[in-house]
DNA sequence: AAATATATTGCAACCGATTACAAAATTGGT
DNA sequence: ACCAATTTTGTAATCGGTTGCAATATATTT
């Protein structure tokens, strides 16, 4: 066969491939093509290094040339590796959680990885059911951030058991075979009541979400400390522990707060969005924030800015707290580092003093 | 064999399987166990009409028992389908995108379906190469809202070669095999401006994005109609096409707004972030909103609702633009609809009206 | 040039579930 | 009890890539 023959043969037979759209290319048919064993293209597509360089550039030129996708599926089965991770959380649409999954989903394109999302919507029931198709999907790790309503952990059992990597960050769940990756959610919170007394606030009141999750239980924790070291006495009264996502929840705690005989004059709010809401009510009443009651909330979202007076709050680095995740567990799945070494990464969190709390101007 | 000993036994080779932590229960363990063949117990396992429904009860109880869990990479392989649907957006963390997200991860996993998410950072290269993954990984079918810079859609040109369907939402590119779900941005673009003319404005500022985006253009043009049809000239000088997505372009359009000869006195800007930092800048200069200058913003985020005064802006659902698209690729790849038929879908959108924009008050 | 070492390639058995088709078991009717 | 109709189950090929081991080709040494 004369070579230009040879060549117009070719460019039929790949225009055959090409034209029909029913079949995928696969490596058997490169492997045709060239005269080869799907072994050795194989290989060659995987820059194996016992594949002369002449063969690999060929079995590369001409996957391109055909236009050959490599099956995720035949590889994964074979390969029981899947370079997938999970992730678990409540809600997509908060601004800590979306930053959360940007920097994971930053740090996982980065590195080879794909990204499977599900969210709990707070519900255990759906958390569990998330969690079983990560599984069955064989995720190689699981990041998670726990619902609401979990009480237990069970259902990530599986992943455990399996010896499957499986992170907690922001809502965590105290395990030896897990890590946790939070911010100093104590010291936050003892920071925040300590700057709220040292602006002259006496009579303080902390609204907080499920005191099942720790970050609203360690919240408390520190600031009780506070009222302790400044010896304010603390009662129930001084925290109102209500689901802090139901605006009708907080409606009422806010009623609450407005009709109590002596009014709090600081007022340690466990999200910005709540305490917005509650800004918003208290000037509507005419109470002055921060004049007659100081207000911090905590996350640092972008309406913290916003509201006037400008809201004082605890950035909780979202993005890097997903970068943290996702790093580490990477590093762990290809064996850089090891997981279990580490069961608690904390970050670093900063109180972020804004005209809500400054008395003293 | 007497029938305690039996249970005896299969109940140690139950606990053989599961603390032999290294090896995957496959229906063919199942099969073994229970003396049929593999094949029944799939069938069993998919509830196929054709298996005795005793079979069925014994199948599923040992699988439950030994704790089986599918194989999905050998499932899709076999049957060629994921039931994967891919989200390829420009940025997770921002209000609009991450309930698009959150709409379509209810409706995909609702129907079954399992979401995987990767952003293009705005950047035409990484869409491509995110594009190329989810080919790869075999989606189902993809929901697209393009990046900032990319000026064609070649990186789809596979899916839509393949057959799959391929749904542009919010940023969309016009092509005949694609269905488009957008807000009628044009007449929402007209309805804003009207509005601001009808509260007295005469001179017009409008702050966009890169004009290549429909949703910035159609804005623009329903802008321009709006001027004509006061008879208001349009000029350059109205427009100020920026990367809106970047503080330090913005902060340079208000500049040179700050520095009008003539400044306006209604400007529509194409976001609510930017119209927040526009407000806040005017504020700062003393300028008084809407007094001086009113501002329109685009998108109802929820700063719209905190910045004073309270931001005019037009409700643009999120949320259910993601519930929409993924319905309609759903729908579509269960042979419920056909997607050919419908090539555009045009979601309301409303014009909230708020005090950044009544003069006549 | 023969012998040994090294670089390439091929063979064939996986990975685990699905399914067309064939075979066996059961049911029903006479 | 016998045969056909119907259920139920089994056989075996298939999806496409990977990899241990064997075989062949090329390079190096003596």
């Amino acid at each position: 066969m004369q070579p230009i023959t040879k060549l117009v043969a070719v460019q039929a037979r790949i225009m055959d491939f090409i034209s029909d759209n029913k079949k995928e290319i696969t490596i058997y048919d490169i492997a045709r093509e060239l005269n080869i064993s799907p072994a050795t293209v194989s290989r060659g597509l995987n820059d194996h290094p016992a594949v002369k360089s002449n063969t690999k550039k060929k079995i590369v030129q001409l996957a391109k040339d055909l236009g050959y996708q490599s099956n995720t599926f035949a590889s994964n089965l074979r390969k029981k590796r899947t370079n997938t991770i999970g992730l678990i959380l409540p809600t997509i649409n908060s601004n800590f959680h979306s930053s959360v999954i940007a920097g994971v989903e930053k740090v996982a394109n980065d590195a080879g990885y794909t990204l499977l999302i599900s969210q709990s919507l707070e519900a255990a029931g759906k958390e569990a059911a998330n969690a079983k198709t990560m599984f069955n999907s064989r995720v190689d790790g699981l990041l998670v951030s726990l619902a609401y309503e979990t009480n237990n952990i069970e259902h990530f059992q599986p992943f455990i058991n399996k010896g499957i990597p499986l992170i907690f960050y922001d809502r965590v769940f105290e395990h030896k075979n897990c890590t946790s990756i939070v911010i100093d959610n104590f010291k936050a919170g003892y920071e925040v009541t300590q700057h709220l007394i040292s602006q002259g606030a006496k009579k303080l009141v902390h609204i907080t979400g499920n005191l099942n999750r720790n970050v609203y239980a360690d919240r408390l924790k520190g600031f009780k400390l506070a009222l302790m070291e400044n010896e304010i006495p603390f009662s129930k009264d001084n925290v109102l522990a209500i689901n802090i996502n139901k605006e009708e929840d907080l409606q009422e705690a806010i009623t609450t707060i407005l009709g109590m005989p002596e009014r709090p004059d600081g007022i340690f709010v466990a999200n910005d969005t709540s305490a917005v809401i509650l800004i918003k009510a208290l000037k509507k009443e005419k109470i002055k924030v921060p004049g007659d009651i100081m207000v911090v909330g905590f996350n640092n979202d972008p309406i913290s800015k916003v509201i006037e007076p400008n809201l004082t709050t605890v950035n909780y680095p979202g993005y890097e707290m997903g970068e943290v995740a996702a790093r580490n567990l990477i590093n762990h799945l290809n064996g850089v580092m090891d997981i279990i070494s580490t069961n608690t990464i904390i970050l670093r969190s900063d109180l972020i003093i804004r005209e809500s709390s400054l008395r003293n101007l």
